[in-house]
DNA sequence: GATGAATGAGCATTCATTCAT
DNA sequence: CATGAATGAATGCTCATTCAT
């Protein structure tokens, strides 16, 4: 069963109540078939609902994806978010990066999957300018959080442009083999491992 | 322009003429719009032929994916192995699998995008079961290569299933944020350093 | 600007003040896209109301046409029987007629541009009747202003279907011409014209 | 039955039956229930043929209803020119412009009640232009008529603007009668009195 | 009265695929 | 081998209308 919560966190109230299903069965029939597979029609099915109801909800089915997929990179955003105030030197700082990453991806891994699957299409889609803009507000969070450390200044020996793939890159490629089921142990079981490849990839 | 030796390789002589044409038209329309958005009839349009001919040589679209797809995976392939035959010890061996792929990205940028994008089509269509036959393939040749050198027991401490993440997921990662415009500079000039990074994550 | 006076003489009051501001944006959607064009929603948006204060005031879509429409029909026909008073012989009543007509369609552009294109539509519809119950009344007091004259015994000599083709076709076809914006002067310029055109087509 | 000589002299040869079947039932269809109202499917069940045959040969339903409407317009402004041809002075002329007229609606009403009916959807639709251009090349024709012969002049006294509607609008307003059913007298039946309601408007 | 969420039949259009020529 | 007309299931979306609040 996915987890409804992000979903009652966005969207409060009783009245949101359709609003909330139609999201929570379309998230799951976009994981199961693919987002362009998925028809609304079938989503109608199982939300027992109208066709007319999504559209008077989502305007289109570009908007239904979109507003999934900035549900999902908000939550993600904030639990990154929380991990990295905890955080105290940079190499706490790199460990919460990496362990928000793969926490956030074991706990929500439908979210995650659907992330990974409709960014091609939100980004070609209407939505794409609002995509770009909120991922240059996360690297800006990020940036904020090493301007207040001293010791940042570690980091400026790599290239901007390399520093968030050296970091996360190994995580990331780990969570799409375990989410299409190409290995069966959780990323989880893998963080302090994966922490620790982060750190010696950037530090000296 | 596409650079279609690739093609020229793998389906030679006079009479492929119009098949490789296809299949470049096909890359080109795919790239630009996203394989499922691309109609048979634009790269009929494209190539300037007829619907039927592309059906007599690919069956059906599918088919045509298929062989975009995996006469890419070939050539990337091919490329590894002979960047690995040239590796003596394992670091240079880990240097090779990052170099290869790094370069492969940057010497067929067209035929890497395709083969991100197309990656779930083909896992999912009637050519799923190819794919995973092809990717442990790759694995054995890698796994090959490693039986045949001693030190490669160093790499023994990491579990299986995280070690080609350790060693490719940061080259991954940024080649993918080159070829959709995120960054700018080629991973080529980070060769080095993403070699080096894998290098440390992975020994001890 | 649309002159409103047609629906403060038939709607009067303050608490009609919404059933007119409907209707006014309900002529200037049909004027802008078509009737068939228009949508419900439409005419919402610009009266700032909901769709059920439309279908509370109207009833249906075609209520809304053919509350237009009927105003217009009654406004216009108004100005005929007031020319056609002043009329004392035959010849000043055709003029009476032509005046009429051109003057209407100049004073009020918007109304008659919707009642040309909304003629067909209200023909077909549950109001097709009552149309054809106005016009047959309005053809009864041109018959009757007839009766009244001796002279005009001349117009006997045409056939009775004939008689108002002869009489108001040159002056609908220049008014449709002017509001279609294929000609530019307005069809009161060319009123003397137009009515003497008439004349000598029925005189002998 | 529908006359359907015009298409076989437009879309001749055995390849083109089935588009002109369907342009024959669309015919029908429009002037059934009008263009708007009247959907590919019940063309396509008219014809008993698919909907992509219909959109295969095209295009959609504005080039559906395009190339009905300009097969109408030169059908009748063919049978102009012929009359036009014979007539050796201004007074035929104008005669000529009203027979042919009239001749043609009594001959093809159908073809005419769907040019009556599809102008505006046509003139706001993709077409528009062409059929603007198509309209002002009838009035070059007429103009140069006119051009060809000496006493021509004798319009000259009235607005240019003007004088189509003096010349066709009787007998226009009297087909638009006669194909709505308000009249049951065909307009060939009173051809001379509109021709000489028409000269004795226009001359002096 | 006013509101606007909900309904759902209906529509134009697309597109992979087939097959007669 | 090549062609492209024909097929028709499937899809995203619209919109007049209703009705509970």
């Amino acid at each position: 069963m996915i987890n409804a919560s992000i979903l009652e966190r966005r969207f409060p109230g009783r009245r949101a109540q359709l609003k909330r299903d139609i999201l929570l069965q379309a998230l799951q029939c976009f994981n199961a078939h693919g987002v362009e597979a998925t028809t609304i029609d079938m989503i109608r099915a199982q939300c027992d609902t109208s066709v007319g109801a999504i559209y008077h909800h989502f305007r289109n089915k570009d908007g239904l994806v979109a507003a999934l997929f900035f549900a999902a990179l908000e939550d993600q955003q904030q639990l990154m978010q929380n991990y990295l105030e905890q955080a105290s030197d940079l190499r706490e700082g790199i460990a919460a990066l990496v362990y928000s990453y793969v926490d956030w991806v074991v706990a929500q891994p439908d979210w995650a999957r659907f992330q990974y699957q409709a960014h091609s299409s939100v980004s070609k889609g209407p939505h794409g300018e609002e995509l770009v803009r909120r991922n240059s507000e996360r690297g800006s969070q990020v940036a904020q959080w090493l301007a207040e450390r001293e010791q940042s200044t570690q980091l400026q020996d790599w290239p901007a442009e390399l520093r968030a793939s050296l970091i996360i890159g190994q995580s990331e490629n780990y969570c799409r083999s375990w989410l299409s089921g190409r290995v069966s142990t959780p990323p989880t079981a893998y963080r302090d491992i994966l922490a620790e490849a982060a750190w010696r990839s950037v530090s000296n």
